[in-house]
DNA sequence: CTTGGAATGTCAACAAGGCTGACTTAAAAT
DNA sequence: ATTTTAAGTCAGCCTTGTTGACATTCCAAG
């Protein structure tokens, strides 16, 4: 029906309210989807959600500190330690005190824990690519540059300083 | 660095691990931003995310029956019940008995239903629309494209087939 | 017509994982 | 010496998932 409107200025409006309604359930089915493998592997481990974003984001800069985590992650320090106790005791992260500042913890995955990540992190790349592979490279640049300018630039800056720190 | 492959056959692999591995970040902070504000309104209601999508749904498929909500949510009866119960007690949506079929319910927004999902729906549009316009009409084509992808196709079959049910 | 099974929705109780607030400990910074 | 910061803990709350048990309604087989 509607289709693309072309633009005018900066008061372009290509889209109308029925589209991006449209678009809003696509995101709300894909992010299902995206979520669905990791989740069938971590029922089975009574982990959840939490524990593969805390394995996903240590296993990419690993030696963080529970701040960095905290900040990235965005939850309360009690809610990600609950999730963090729970992993070093089963052995999957490992805590290193500090050496030059001895009141933070640096946060490594342990032989156990990488191959878990690995675990979900290759169940969720096969989805990736399987979607990626039917769309097509120009529409995976499209999608890409549609993420980054949804998310919050603050985060988003906050993160790529994280990941260049510790390159 | 690692620049896209070209294709060859089916055996493709025009992307890398580690861009696969970019993807999913990129997914799940940008789902963050998504959410944020239809979040940030329901706090201050004694709502949910829940809630959201039940008035989402309700309000895209008026009439539609318990059991239709809970397939497309994904969530079993007595999570979806509860939400829908303090949203027909706060007077936000209507269940009427069904005529034909009197276990069915059939679920209506009420005008203050309608009020509080068009609030939120179109804070969430405000988002969308500016990172559509950041990205450009084209990258907004294949953003759809790859979420439609990365979707479970029973799923999105299932739902199709609703929303055509009741055109 | 009756009866048994399937579908639909409700109530109760529990778990995961968010949250706030108050507090301790240790180390760093002033 | 004092204050600030990083991390962790305990307690308690909320939302939103889950199972299990149950009532109602419909429909089909006997």
């Amino acid at each position: 029906m509607a289709d693309g409107r072309a633009v005018k200025g900066d008061t372009l409006l290509f889209l109308t309210d029925e589209q991006l309604r449209q678009g809003a359930e696509a995101m709300f089915f894909a992010y299902r989807g995206f979520t669905a493998d990791p989740d069938r592997i971590l029922a089975g481990l009574s982990y959840g959600r939490a524990h593969h974003r805390a394995l996903h984001f240590i296993h990419g800069a690993p030696g963080t500190t529970v701040n960095n985590l905290l900040t990235i992650l965005g939850v309360t320090k009690q809610s990600l330690n609950r999730v963090l106790r729970t992993l070093i005791e089963d052995g999957l992260v490992e805590s290193r005190v500090g050496r030059s500042d001895k009141r933070e913890r640096h946060l490594y995955l342990t032989d156990e824990g990488q191959d878990l990540e690995r675990q979900l992190s290759d169940a969720q790349r096969a989805r990736m690519r399987a979607a990626y592979r039917d769309a097509g490279p120009e529409a995976v640049a499209g999608f890409r540059r549609v993420l980054e300018a949804m998310m919050d630039p603050d985060l988003l800056r906050q993160y790529q300083r994280l990941k260049e720190g510790r390159g």
